[in-house]
DNA sequence: AAAATATTGATTTATTTTGATAAAAACAGT
DNA sequence: ACTGTTTTTATCAAAATAAATCAATATTTT
């Protein structure tokens, strides 16, 4: 691997983790050696774009719109990282997908960054500040920034351009999926713009990380008997395959 | 396989990988030796549309890394400081904003995160990270990704949110200036977008470093008679007084 | 067709990058 | 403050890549 490869995933593993990477990690990941892995950081030191600490580098604080969404706290990366390998197996060349407002959406997003046959239009800030380093076709909502995650755009100016594109394929989550199949969220608005999402996509793709099963959320975006495939990073959703034969669980 | 043929081919060839290629890779798929591919790739370079790095080459356009947006927002730093600060001076409590796509309007952004009062509209996706973690009201245009400068929303989506809303003061920034008073840029769909906030601001303000001045771009944007305000970080700018008797300079 | 020019790939030479090692520095626990 | 461990820095030879040179081939001009 080249050192100018190298650097380009350094600082995608630094966005895409909570901002700091230790040396060891970027070893393995990376196959290379320390040696390499410190001349690099030091190098991107130099651009001012990270900042190296003992064992390890931390992506500069000063440019909030690089690091921005690290901030916010995305539990279970792990979990929403295997989820969307897993969705980004259902992509087929050419395809216009909605991605959602859902951290896993932001994964799959962090999946895709290299396809550059498909077309992402999204409402989610943070996977366009992730995808403006991409070669990908991507359109955003516009809308006015949720107050309450500030990581959205909502309202209708946030349904129009979803009103407008027909999708291939819709990529989605929320907080609850309960056991009778409704899929359930927080705040109103965001279910609002997400239903658009999803009736103006031919296949429906809910993200959901197995911590959601059997909770329940005060407003109601749809039930799985609309969805066509429920991708999980275990096996627990199979309880779902009796109700909703139609469904295709991965 | 003949010489521009072979260009065009490692051209297409970054476009639709990740914007980077080995000179090994290049060798195998166009059946060629090393010193070809080198003398091509130096050919292109001196055109300025790559970039040749140790091993292989990138796309100069290439957003794929952060650090052109890096470079361009740290170029003349302090002087787009300053001109923040100035500007930040004619806010009144309770303002409606458009900010560009300028850098320069993201360090007036940057000034202004804790003026909760504001309201800021903006196709600056840089802009948009960064209030996202500040209490202001923010709503974003939507749109096209700019293949370009991947940091801003065009296209009919983008103007739609302009011509929709009237702001009080719209803070703007081109590359160009001349002597005879007209502002100009070089990607005709930036010009475009922000010809729609221009018309839909009750006063222009336009963020100009001394650098800008006396230069000319293709797409002329504005000329400075339709401009209210014209700061700069010194005052190279005074030659425009007597011309423009009713444009205020600071 | 011959001459002039440009392009190619092989070879050699120069430069850059790499990984390993050892010594210095930073850290953690006592 | 001392000790053992981990991490950093500095250095160097080996490997990888780039640049320069040149004869052979291809292309264009005359």
């Amino acid at each position: 691997m080249l050192k100018n490869e190298r650097e380009r995933e350094i600082i995608n593993f630094l966005k895409t983790e909570d901002g700091f990477v230790t040396v060891k990690t970027l070893c393995e990941k990376l196959y290379t050696s320390e040696s390499s892995i410190r001349r690099d950081l030091t190098a991107l030191e130099q651009k001012g774009i990270i900042k190296k600490t003992y064992g390890g580098a931390e992506l500069v604080k000063s440019f909030s719109n690089v690091v921005s969404f690290i901030k916010r706290s995305h539990h279970n990366i792990n979990e929403k990282k295997i989820i969307a390998k897993k969705a980004k197996s259902l992509l087929r060349d050419g395809d216009i997908i909605f991605l959602d407002q859902s951290s896993t959406s932001f994964y799959l997003a962090n999946e895709i960054m290299s396809d550059s046959t498909l077309t992402v239009i999204t409402n989610n800030i943070e996977i366009l500040s992730l995808l403006s380093n991409s070669a990908l076709r991507v359109i955003s909502s516009g809308g006015i920034l949720s107050s309450e995650n500030r990581n959205c755009l909502i309202g209708a100016d946030a349904h129009s351009i979803f009103e407008n594109i027909r999708a291939h394929k819709v990529f989605f989550s929320t907080k609850s999926l309960s056991e009778d199949g409704i899929i359930s969220d927080c705040t109103r608005e965001e279910v609002l713009v997400r239903n658009v999402m999803l009736q103006n996509s031919e296949q429906k793709i809910f993200l959901c990380d197995s911590e959601k099963l059997g909770t329940k959320s005060p407003y109601k975006q749809t039930t799985l008997n609309h969805v066509d495939f429920l991708i999980t990073e275990n096996d627990n959703a199979v309880i779902f395959s009796e109700s909703f034969p139609a469904l295709q669980i991965m």
